[in-house]
DNA sequence: GTCTATAAATAGATAGAC
DNA sequence: GTCTATCTATTTATAGAC
C-alpha cells in the first residue's frame, strides 16, 4: 500500500532545525514569563510537535495518526515525541486543547437582541472555524469525538460549557437546557457536514447563505412562543 | 491495557456452530432462489460475519476494529473472513449497507402537507435509530465517516439521495438544493449527537420533545416565505 | 536535549492441510 | 468450507549512548 522506502529521507532533513539558535528560542516562547536572554534547554521541539500532532489528527483521526508521522511532520526525531508527552494517549489529550477564540465569539455573539441571535451564532461559529489557526484543533476534537471516548467527552463538556454559559440567560421558557444542548447540536452539526464531511452544495456554499437559512433554524429553537 | 489471556478461550466455543445443517441452511438464505433442500456448503457463517463486523465497526469505528475481533465476535475463524470477504476494507464496505427502512421512513414523512413535515421527518428518522436492527449500520457510517474516506463518501451519496429524491417538491424556491442539504444536515447532526457523542439532555430526552423542538428547526429551513 | 537501536505486541494477509 | 500456522509489516514504547 505504502512503499517503505519514501520514508527514509524525511528523517534526515529533520537535523537542520535541532539546534537550539538563541534566536528560535528568543521568538518563541511566552515572552513575559523570564526577562531576557535564552531559556537553556528550550527549543521550539515542544510546541512544534504539538503544532504537528493537531495537524495530523485532524486529518486522519487518532489511530490512523502514528508517532512517526508526527514526528516527521514536525521534523523531530520520533523519541522526542515520548521524551516531551509520554504516550500517544496523552499527547492526544493535549493536541485536544480548544483555542480561546471558540468561547469568546460565541459569547459575543449571544449578547444583544433576541432578534438575529441564531444569525450572529452561525457567524460567529463560521468565522472561528474559517480561521486557519483554530481549525485544527476543532477539526481534531470533531473528527475523533465519533469514536474517540475522551475526545467525546471534550466535545459534550465543550458543548455544554460554552453554550450553556453564553446562552444563559438567552434560551429561556420551556426545556431550556434541552432546547439550549439543541442549539449546540446545530452548531456541531453543521460543521461537521461542512468542514468534515463536505456534504455539497453547503461545504461551498457562502457564508451569508449559510447564516441565513441555518440562522433561522437556530433562531426557531431559541426563541420559543406557546 | 488488555490481557492477553481473555482471547483463548473464545476461539473453542465457535466450534459448535461450525457444522452445516440443513435446518440452519434453511432458515437462511433468499428462499425463493432454490426449490427445497439444502445448499451445498452455505453456512449462516457468511452473514454472521458481516453482522459481527457490522457490530464492531459501530462500536469502535474502523481502524480499532481488527478482524480477528469480528471473527471472535461472528464466532468463526479468522481466516474465514479473508476467505470470504478478503480485505477489510471491502468487508467494511460491506457493512456500510444501509437498511432499506430509512429511504422508506423518510419518504413518507416528506408526503403529505407542508404543516409539520419537520416534524414527521425527525419523528421518521428517531424511529429508524431508535430500530436496533437499523442501528448498527447506521452508527458504523456516521461514526467513520468522520475519518474513513469511503464512509464520508457513502454518507453524502445517502444524505443526497435520499433526502433529495424526497424532498423534491416539498423543499422549493430559493436555493433549494442548499436548503435541502441543510435539512440532511440537521438530521444526520442530531443523529450524532443524541446516538453517537451523547450529549445530555439531547441523549436521553423523549421522543416527542425532540420531535417537538426539533421539527421546528427543520420546518424553518423547509418553508421559506419571504 | 537529541538520537540510535530495539523490545514487545499486534495488525492484515496468505499457504496449505483437512 | 474450515482451520492451523506463519509471514511480514507496523505499531507504541523504552534503554541507553552522546
Amino acid at each position: 500500500m505504502k512503499s517503505v522506502s519514501d520514508m527514509r529521507e524525511v528523517r534526515e532533513s529533520g537535523r537542520e532545525q535541532r539546534g537550539t539558535t538563541p534566536e528560535a528560542t528568543a521568538a518563541t516562547g511566552p515572552a513575559g514569563k523570564h526577562a531576557g536572554g535564552r531559556r537553556p534547554g528550550e527549543t521550539r521541539t515542544r510546541e512544534a510537535i504539538l503544532d504537528a500532532a493537531r495537524r495530523c489528527f485532524a486529518e486522519r483521526g487518532f489511530d490512523a495518526t502514528s508517532l512517526r508521522r508526527i514526528a516527521e511532520t514536525a521534523e523531530v526525531d520520533q523519541a522526542l515525541v515520548h521524551h516531551f508527552y509520554g504516550t500517544k494517549e496523552s499527547l492526544f489529550l493535549q493536541a485536544l486543547e480548544l483555542p480561546g477564540r471558540l468561547q469568546e465569539a460565541i459569547t459575543t455573539a449571544a449578547r444583544g437582541e433576541l432578534d438575529g441571535v441564531g444569525e450572529r451564532l452561525v457567524r460567529a461559529h463560521l468565522s472561528v472555524w474559517d480561521d486557519v489557526s483554530s481549525r485544527p484543533a476543532l477539526m481534531t476534537m470533531v473528527r475523533s469525538a465519533a469514536i474517540h471516548r475522551a475526545a467525546a467527552a471534550r466535545l459534550r463538556e465543550t458543548a455544554t460549557e460554552t453554550l450553556a454559559s453564553a446562552l444563559s440567560g438567552v434560551v429561556t421558557g420551556e426545556d431550556a437546557t434541552l432546547r439550549t444542548s439543541m442549539v449546540a447540536t446545530q452548531l456541531i452539526g453543521l460543521a461537521m457536514m461542512r468542514y468534515v464531511a463536505l456534504l455539497e452544495p453547503l461545504a461551498s456554499a457562502d457564508t451569508d447563505a449559510v447564516v441565513r437559512y441555518y440562522g433561522r433554524a437556530l433562531q426557531s429553537i431559541v426563541v420559543v412562543e406557546d
